[in-house]
DNA sequence: CAGTGGTCTAGACCACTTG
DNA sequence: AAGTGGTCTAGACCACTGC
């Protein structure tokens, strides 16, 4: 049999896809609620298979719902953190030897692992800002709860770290700003630079992301009261994990 | 014929996917360059239709590509405006009588249309913030060089603005910030919160989003000088189109 | 072991774009 | 008119999940 003689404005998997989007959005359907599957989705409405999977592919990738392989598709669940783009880097924090972390995770357990810390000729961009050729770069992915939410890689002009503690695991109290500060390059300004696109493969990897996930990317670049740049810091966030607060005066 | 015997570890499309995106990254091809079409691809890895058809799917998914019916398969351009955070809402600007939209733009223009002027009952998530139950929505959409880049949802608590002229379509100089000001709650201080995910089909259709780009959105709270809510601007950005940028200090 | 999603083939008709 | 992507059918084998 092939398709029904008049194309009836839209698509069938689509009509499928927005039934299913209702019920979801609703609330009909509620977190981790189980979808109704490729058969039932065949049944119901009387398609094959690759239609049925077609309009479950639509919700996927939207970030709606998640397949799980042998079982089901079910709704997507939400809980983000809350990232405070001012708070949290106040001298007042990091120069009382805490970690900037604390502000984010605000008694949320969280873990950090993947570190690596090289030497290595610096990307076009980072290059530009920071006006140096050879950067040191630690590395580093953290998890609340058990997941992973964000990667991180903070950058140094070469010149600038060799052979102090920033580049050692374990920088000590206040992490790698006080350290900065000891050096005299204490940060004083920041300037934060936010995109969203859709995840890399290696990000996908790395972030544990289901189809339908983008990513915020933020570079965010610490100045000395000197005004030179001293650090430049790449993020990438999960951004089903976060909302991102800034605070300003007019 | 059935498929080969042994699935070798990654999926044919997956691979097929990921030499095209190679190609892409490694800027092999450049933006608009027209990518191999399903019958290239079939040719080329003898495949189905349906698997060819799936790899490129992945890269639209990805935002890496954007297909045009009866033509090809491209690879996509991105092109963002540069959007402060901070600077473009300093009170020196809209207390000129500059629009804020001027300081996004730098010279570029833009044109504002769907401007819709109503009184609803808030949401809740609105309704928290403010404080009321009943709100006057200003809506619109912005475009940059005839492309829709932005659509936007001003709020504020009816009480406050019933019968001014923040009820019109036109605001006059400085904008709303302007009027709320002479009407003794001009704004002075503003929290932004920023979350990104998939758009809604609303969104996708008033923005022309092609698949795999994500949404950001803002959700801007403007206090008076007595600590008050005046406005809940809820602003949805294309992601592609814009990078953000917010300054401050340690 | 039955059910589920993951991958793949081989065909079909359609609307649209381009030369 | 030829080529392209958009949609759909009808089957197949697989790995994984959960009872």
């Amino acid at each position: 049999m092939q398709q029904s003689p008049v194309p009836p404005e839209t698509p069938i998997y689509r009509r499928i896809a927005d039934g299913l989007r209702e019920a979801i959005l609703s609330g009909e359907l509620r977190d981790g609620d189980r979808l109704p599957g490729e058969n039932a989705l065949m049944a119901q409405y009387g398609v094959a298979r690759a239609t049925a999977r077609q309009a479950l592919s639509v919700l996927i990738n939207e970030g709606l719902a998640v397949p799980k392989r042998g079982s089901g598709v079910y709704v997507r669940q939400f809980r983000p953190l809350r990232r405070h783009g001012s708070r949290r880097l106040s001298h007042g924090h990091w120069g009382q030897g805490q970690a900037i972390w604390d502000a984010d995770t605000r008694g949320r357990s969280y873990t950090v692992d993947e570190v690596h810390i090289d030497r290595e000729p610096a990307e076009n961009d980072i290059a530009r800002v920071l006006g140096t050729a050879e950067v040191w770069v630690r590395r580093r992915r953290y998890s609340v709860d058990g997941r992973p939410v964000q990667l991180s890689a903070s950058h140094f002009p070469a010149a600038l770290v060799e052979g102090t503690p920033i580049l050692r695991e374990d920088t000590g109290p206040g992490g790698v700003y006080a350290r900065l500060g000891d050096l005299g390059h204490g940060p004083v300004r920041f300037t934060e630079e936010l995109r969203a696109r859709m995840p890399h493969p290696l990000e996908t990897d790395l972030l544990d992301l289901p189809a339908g996930t983008p990513v915020i990317v933020i570079m965010r670049t610490a100045y000395s009261a000197a005004g030179v740049p001293v650090e430049v810091n790449e993020m990438i966030l999960d951004a089903a994990s976060y909302v991102l607060q800034y605070d300003f005066d007019a």
